[in-house]
DNA sequence: TTAATTATACTCAATTTGAGCATAATAGAG
DNA sequence: CTCTATTATGCTCAAATTGAGTATAATTAA
């Protein structure tokens, strides 16, 4: 194996840092300091030398630029082909090439409210708590059906992707969906990146920063999945909580409703929560105040809440 | 964000190309030229300015050099600490620093039988196929406790990885029980990255060079999972299969065995497959040939086989 | 005291799972 | 040609889980 020198590249490490603020679902963002004024994720360079992990140089530089306490941290995935602007872009022999690491982090707290930015501004096809968003009928699936037109392939991932026209809607696959909607010229991202000529005037949600909101997105599809078998809402919850703050955080991520008695036997059955004694007051009956059962670092291989995989969720 | 030239470094894009041999699922190695005699995945270097992603430089040299057909590719984990060698080893400025991506790739075929290697003279302790494997009881276990010793935390992970001592072994915690096994002292990589001061007597499976086995272990405990909700068996068979074969591939990977009929419910339910006409000619009564009903770029997003998540299994 | 609100207990049909037996169709042995 | 070993496939059935309710309890605010 040669060690070619064109083979060089710098490693940005991305951090989608994800935190539940009342109902939504919020992510870390830094203001944006070009001409667009689009926000994007916090990063930082990896320093090889400097740490022996690169989750390990991850901490470090949350630590020291948000002084957030952030418990679980997961790899989701690595691009290579960050800004990928294509040919026709106006970037020559390209400065210097980076590939991204994204990561997701999830956080109990999340203080400074300008700094962090709510998932479905971002992603407003994403939140079905209300009903189908309008979005999708009215703006997107018409510009989508007109960009497949006769393709086969086009409409089969159409129909994967976002369940039309007979298929349900599956809360996974908001990676999917932002791509498709990437390629068929829908986001502002794919204007920047060059691959559309003209800007796009529908506005679909807040773009962000090079390739921040496919990162996000990313960052979605995972936790939504892995909040399925593995009790990680737990992360995003102090250490006294109702059971109805629990089912609302996770609500909140998956952007859907849950039957209310149905979530309440699972946890309970997984045996993931113990009461503390303490009463809630609001402002009905109050609610008896439950803690984690588990030591915190054990939520990755716990069973999990066994969420149902989506029926009868397609209007 | 300055871009210090102390975060240079070298991208690696490793692969663990799996197939199946028979019942034995198999991984495509290299032989190895060092003293060692272990060994390797195969691996080459990307090279951001000649392919837009990490993906397409993956696929390139896999065709260039292996000439295989590889449908399915999965990027896996990105390892910022490749030799992961200790402070004691013996390299002081450390030469180039290198960033191993980690991908699963599957195979139909597996010609020339001494460049695969079988998964499980890697891992003999995950085989559960012909019952529980006698070197958990008889060498891992034993030392595994002994290295725990009083440490809570590590006798929780022993319990969570290896379900002692009275949890269920669960299949998709390859990687959990490789990383401790390494931890602990227990695999030969521990003492060629300078963690372990002896060389351990017994032989904990095939070593493999650098973090390989590790990438091996994160693909199988990666497919392991992925087979019980996504429909990827079918990327690693023939055209036309008999049920029996798919459920004979499916339990190799698996390391356990599965309830005939159930399975095939499970297929009849899903829609999987769909008859081809043709019947199989071996032994007994001849079996129906089948052939997957789906385009398989579809295969990441069908629904799946549905798998029970392992009950029953601790002997 | 009443209404609104929230929590929690309990029920029940429909579906899915786990595990089994029964029967069918072939090759090869005698 | 018949029997047996072998593999395939059809069918059953109890147990567990899921989906979707209704009923009732304990609060606050009016």
């Amino acid at each position: 194996m040669d060690k070619n020198p064109t083979a060089s590249v710098l490693i940005d490490l991305s951090a989608a840092i994800v935190s539940v603020r009342g109902d939504q679902p919020v992510c870390l963002t830094v203001p944006d300091v070009s001409e667009y004024q689009t926000p994007g994720l916090p990063f930082g360079p990896f320093y090889p030398d400097r740490h022996r992990t690169m989750e390990i140089g991850l901490r470090q530089w949350v630590i020291e630029q948000t002084a957030l306490d952030i418990g679980y941290v997961e790899q989701l995935y690595t691009f290579g082909d960050r800004g990928r602007r294509s040919e026709g872009a106006d970037n020559k022999k390209e400065n210097e090439h980076i590939v991204s690491v994204g990561y997701l982090a999830l956080s109990k707290q999340c203080p400074q409210p300008d700094q962090w930015s709510e998932w479905y501004k971002h992603f407003p096809w994403e939140d079905w708590r209300e009903g189908r968003p309008n979005i999708l009928n009215q703006q997107i699936i018409p510009y989508l059906e007109a960009w497949a037109g006769s393709d086969e392939l086009r409409r089969l991932r159409l129909q994967q992707a976002f369940g039309v026209p007979d298929k349900a809607w599956n809360d996974e696959f908001v990676l999917d969906r932002y791509e498709l909607m990437y390629e068929a010229g829908l986001v502002w991202e794919a204007y920047a990146d060059g691959r559309q000529k003209e800007k796009i005037s529908a506005q679909n949600g807040i773009a962000m920063q090079l390739d921040h909101r496919r990162i996000l997105a990313t960052a979605m599809s995972r936790l939504r999945a892995k909040l399925k078998y593995r009790p990680v809402v737990f992360e995003l919850m102090p250490s006294a909580f109702t059971l109805t703050h629990v089912q609302k955080t996770t609500e909140a991520i998956l952007g859907a409703v849950l039957h209310k008695q149905n979530f309440r036997r699972q946890l309970a059955k997984n045996e993931l929560v113990e009461p503390t004694g303490k009463m809630s007051k609001a402002r009905g009956r109050p609610a008896e105040l439950f803690k984690f059962k588990h030591d915190e670092s054990q939520s990755t291989n716990l069973p999990g809440l066994r969420i149902p995989l989506g029926k009868s969720r397609n209007f």
